[in-house]
DNA sequence: TCCACGTAGTTGACAGTATCAACCACCCAG
DNA sequence: CTGGGTGGTTGATACTGTCAACTACGTGGA
């Protein structure tokens, strides 16, 4: 029954992972759902961060994105400023509130990473992300040549602060 | 701040997961939903199979296991029948056409993995399923636990198939 | 210059996934 | 029989993902 055992953990570990942070997230008090917060997290990562560079760092549809980013601009967590570079975007940045949020939210991440990886070595993690990493690259790999995004660079954002 | 990077890997890999099953189910002329197909293979594989059951071991509401039985009902993949030990509930069964679809589905799904897998060793695959399997425990056990989360640990049912 | 084409972002529509709460029918212990 | 627990259904709602059409702007070539 080996066959297929990779996709149901797999499943299993995201489902367990997203419930876990819904709820520790409710519980801070936090009204923001995930994808808001790494949206967050990825603006104040990237000095000069676009709507387009967003959607192509998480491969999101660039429609979800506009979604996201108003939802963001009415809570006040982001502003847009115009890009003095190109007139069709706009750069996002945070607020106070939006630093403060960012925070909060890491602070949960951080409770949410300490008990998955509770018993784990930190070998163990980092085999997993590596792991995790190449098989994302092989899939979007795969999926590239059935003529999806392939934007100039392959696919290596290795989480790095450029 | 490689702490906090466990969780943008997992995103990233589910989502092309997700992402790359999608569109292969697709392309091979199935209109089945992956939940649906997960559903169908537990009902496959587990004689005597109840909606209460497939809402456990998946860690599902029951609400949403209920409409994608019906869904499957509807496509005569599934029937119900009445089970004899309690009349509240029934028993699923793959119809013949389920079962072709639990196969073409699995085929699919091995083309995925294939893909997914490619330049890895099984050792390597062992281990990520291994690792998946644990952080998913752990942070089941910790859900388990009540609101606040802040417990050493009294609990290990590790409700696990090894 | 002007035009055609490409790109950044927006909007609408919809499918799929997840969860909560109320509810019915049944099971079981007392 | 009665009351509390359980399996399943239904309704409501929110989150996530995707496609297509559209606006406004950028760029390269005639």
């Amino acid at each position: 029954m080996s066959l297929t055992s990779l996709g149901e953990p797999l499943h299993r570990l995201t489902h367990a992972y997203r419930s876990f942070m819904r709820s520790a997230v409710v519980d801070a008090g936090i009204g923001l759902p995930i994808t808001h917060f790494r949206v967050l997290k990825a603006i104040w990562k990237r000095e000069r961060c676009t709507a387009h560079f967003i959607a192509q760092c998480m491969r999101r549809d660039k429609a979800q994105i506009t979604r996201v980013l108003n939802e963001l601009l009415g809570e006040g967590l982001i502003v847009k400023v115009d890009n003095p570079e190109d007139r069709r975007s706009q750069l996002l940045r945070l607020t106070s509130d939006g630093q403060t949020m960012v925070g909060r939210m890491q602070t949960v991440e951080q409770i949410a990473m300490d008990h998955m990886t509770r018993h784990l070595k930190p070998d163990d993690v980092d085999t997993f992300i590596t792991l995790a990493n190449v098989m994302a690259d092989n899939l979007q790999d795969a999926a590239g040549q059935d003529g999806t995004i392939n934007t100039g660079e392959s696919n290596h954002a290795k989480t790095g602060t450029p």
